[in-house]
DNA sequence: ATGTGTGCAAAAGCTTTGCAATAAA
DNA sequence: TTTATTGCAAAGCTTTTGCACACAT
């Protein structure tokens, strides 16, 4: 993942980020009066450690990493980010290859979008979003909630050559 | 589908647009070297008559309503779908409901997105996008042969109330 | 004739569900 | 205690694959 390439006063400055986001999603999970449960608290700590977009392998996996017996049941990772995802501690992304990904949503009420390389499949975040002025055209055309999904691919620069 | 609320005008219009659609696949079709089989034939004429994105499925039933007999197999359906969105007939495109759906690419070279509604899921198209600036900026950051996925989710006028 | 395309059956993902056992509050 | 949550096994869905047969060119 390209946001791995980092110096160390960046990635400390991460780690605050983990700890927040962690607590955060625990504060979360509580006022929505859900249980803290053992495989929960393994699964927000692989979450909060994660960077970008997951599937649920990908997070059951690191939650065995993280501890081979507290790591719980696949079955139960694929609940529990339902779960998450129901009380927006997740949000769900979907890069159209069959498989569901999750990602810890920002706090701050922020959202970012993706550039996926169609070749290694490196995920790249892209800051900006263009797309908010066309939710209010839509809405003037009678829609309300309005949600988007946006998604780029193409060549990363590594593999354009 | 919305866009069958039309008056018959429109409709006679349509008809010349389908014709003109399924004669320009069938087009791209022979140019690829591919044959003009019977299941391809009744699956084309499904696919130019339908409005708007389809899964498998759908244009499996389209199918079968055109031609009990020629209507081919689910399997085949699904190869020929991915055989037409390599030779660039149909687009493919994901509203993350766990099924791919398909759609028939503009000749013209243009696109559009998508409304869906996430209570009746009826499937609107959008005209503008603004997406393709934004791409721009991702090929100045280095990358190339982008693509982009945009869908809008939210409630149609008609379930908001 | 020749090789592409098809149909059937079976497998392969990924994800969900049922239910008894377990653990958090 | 009481109710939410888990683990296991099994099922569900969509999609893919293997292979012999059939058909378009």
């Amino acid at each position: 993942m390209k946001s791995n390439n980092r110096n160390s006063s960046v990635a400390r400055c991460h780690h605050r980020d983990q700890d927040s986001a962690f607590k955060s999603s625990v504060e979360l999970l509580k006022n929505a009066g859900l249980k803290l449960t053992l495989p929960r608290q393994t699964l927000l700590q692989a979450i909060t450690q994660h960077d970008g977009p997951f599937s649920a392998e990908d997070i059951f996996a690191s939650c065995k990493k993280l501890s081979r017996k507290s790591a719980g049941d696949l079955v139960t990772i694929y609940r529990s980010l339902a779960t998450f995802s129901d009380i927006s501690i997740l949000t769900r992304c979907d890069f159209g290859d069959g498989t569901v990904r999750y990602e810890l949503l920002e706090q701050d009420g922020s959202h970012h979008h993706h550039v996926i390389c169609t070749s290694c499949k490196t995920v790249e975040p892209i800051s900006f979003c263009v797309v908010e002025g066309q939710e209010q055209i839509i809405e003037q055309m009678g829609y309300s909630r309005l949600t988007h999904k946006l998604e780029f691919f193409g060549l990363c620069p590594s593999c354009s050559d």
